[in-house]
Formats: structure tokens, C-alpha cells, sequence
DNA sequence: GTTCTTGCAAAATATTTGCAAGACG
DNA sequence: CGTCTTGCAAATATTTTGCAAGAAC
């Protein structure tokens, strides 16, 4: 599928940037931030990939990432990921060079709660050094 | 143990801003923002009580946890924890009144990772609705 | 007196919004 | 025209640092 028609199998009209955005997340292999972003493509404003990536994020496209660094990173849910109602993020963030890289799918038994807890989303970070830095 | 060995024992000079925020921490039955010590500590600055919990976290008496909310929060680490490497973290944060809880310690068995990656920490943020807001 | 801690101010960093011009249909 | 998108500027929020005065030992 090109790129055109995964946005508009979103309901988002493909725009210049909206494509360029796309693009960008579909060629890196790691979790961005805006700030990447910006410098990645010089020629959009900031606030424009901002509010692309809020809505690519709406409309389930991407993930948005708290990896404990301080900043949001944004990541492409396609097919190995579901971006659903119960659904599982796993991401690795290396110490060292502070990327972070979605991990493969897989299935955590799920943890005890105290009850009449609902959960719909479970995120799960793990922390060390990549194979780059290692 | 009271709270000033408490201190004395991460070698932390029981200062009276430390002990003020000590002893909200342990007061209180969730993770809480810097702002929200602000708030709680009317009369201690606000770089004071950033640098109070920067030292508790070197010291690992508390951890930070990036719950998604785009406020780091703190929580202590006692006895159930050990903010160790190889640590696990759990935390339940309530996308309806943005609280974050820690979990009680439990064992994930650990994700499939690609080679020569070292893990040193494992976060489990679980997203949802909490017993109050339910 | 030396070292550590604190408060105030301000810098640095991140995120978000208002608004007017432009693009698109 | 009417709606949506974009860029620029600026507001807001959050985290962090410099520095001088004060406290602790």
C-alpha cells in the first residue's frame, strides 16, 4: 500500500506534509520526536508536524511514546500493531544514545490489579544499551 | 524507621526541605509531579524541591515515572522495591484523573530481545480507569 | 572557613494555541 | 464560497541552571 492510501484508509487527506511526515516515520527504524522531525524536514513548521502527528495519532496511525527521556516520540503502528483498545506497546530505550526502537509484538500475561480497575492500554519500556552502543 | 534515618541511610543529609518532602511521598498513596510538591510545600522553592528529588533519585530512595501524561511524577521506593538494575517498575496511571499508582512488585517474565541489547530496567506503565473514577 | 543547601531569578527545553493567509474542492 | 491546512508568532508548561545568601559542621 503507498502511502497516499494509508492515510486516506485513515480518513486523513494526504497533504505535502502529512506525506512527508508519513514518510519520514515509515523510512526510520526508530521512535522520533517532533525535534527530529523539524530538522528532518527543514521546510515544514514545527507547529504543522505537531498537529500531523496529533492527528495521525487520533486516527491510530502512530503511538506516541513516553520513554522517560523527556521528550514524546512518535512511532507508526502498522501491521504488527493494533493501536486498539487493549493493546500492548513494548519499546526498548537505550541509555546511552537515548534512541528508542518499537519491539516486536508479543503477549505479557498481564498483571494483577486491584479490582474494578480498567485497563486499556499497557506500555512497557525497557531500559539498557542497544547493540550500537553496546 | 523514621524518616530522618531513612535519609541517613541513602547518605542524605536530612535537611528540612528533605524531610518536608520525604514525608509527602510517604503520606501520599500515589506518584506525584514536581508540581504537585510545589503545591503540597507552599514554602519551599520550587528548585529546591526539583534538586531535593533529583538527589533522592540518585540515592534511589524514589524513581521517576514517565506515565504519558507529559509530567514526570516520583515515586518512593521501600521495602517492595528495590530500584536496582534489573529492576521492574509497575504503574497504573488513570487516563480519567490523570493519577499514577505503583503497582505491587510482580515478576513479568522478560520480553525477547534482539542480541548484544542489555537490559538494565523494565517500566510497565498499564493505562486505564481507576476504582475511584469507575 | 569550607562545604552543602536554599531561594530567587532566569534560562533552556517542550508542548500547544491564535490567527490570518493560502490551498483545495 | 466554505472548509481544511499551513506558517508564523507567541503563549504555556515543564525542566533545569547560575548565583549569592545562609545554614551546617
Amino acid at each position: 500500500m503507498n502511502e497516499e492510501n494509508i492515510l486516506k484508509d485513515r480518513k486523513i487527506k494526504p497533504t505535502a506534509v502529512r506525506l512527508l511526515v508519513l514518510r519520514e516515520l515509515m523510512e526510520i527504524d526508530k521512535a522520533v520526536s517532533l525535534k527530529d522531525l523539524e530538522q528532518l524536514l527543514a521546510h515544514s513548521d514545527k507547529s504543522t508536524i505537531f498537529r500531523t502527528l496529533k492527528t495521525f495519532e487520533q486516527q491510530k496511525l502512530i503511538h506516541s511514546i513516553a520513554d522517560g527521556s523527556g521528550v514524546t516520540k512518535y512511532a507508526l503502528c502498522l501491521e504488527s500493531c493494533e493501536c486498539a483498545p487493549q493493546d500492548q506497546h513494548f519499546h526498548f530505550h537505550c541509555i546511552s544514545c537515548e534512541a528508542t526502537f518499537c519491539l516486536p509484538k508479543q503477549s505479557i500475561p498481564l498483571v494483577q490489579l486491584p479490582p474494578s480497575f480498567t485497563i486499556t492500554q499497557a506500555n512497557l519500556v525497557l531500559k539498557g544499551v542497544c547493540a550500537n552502543c553496546n
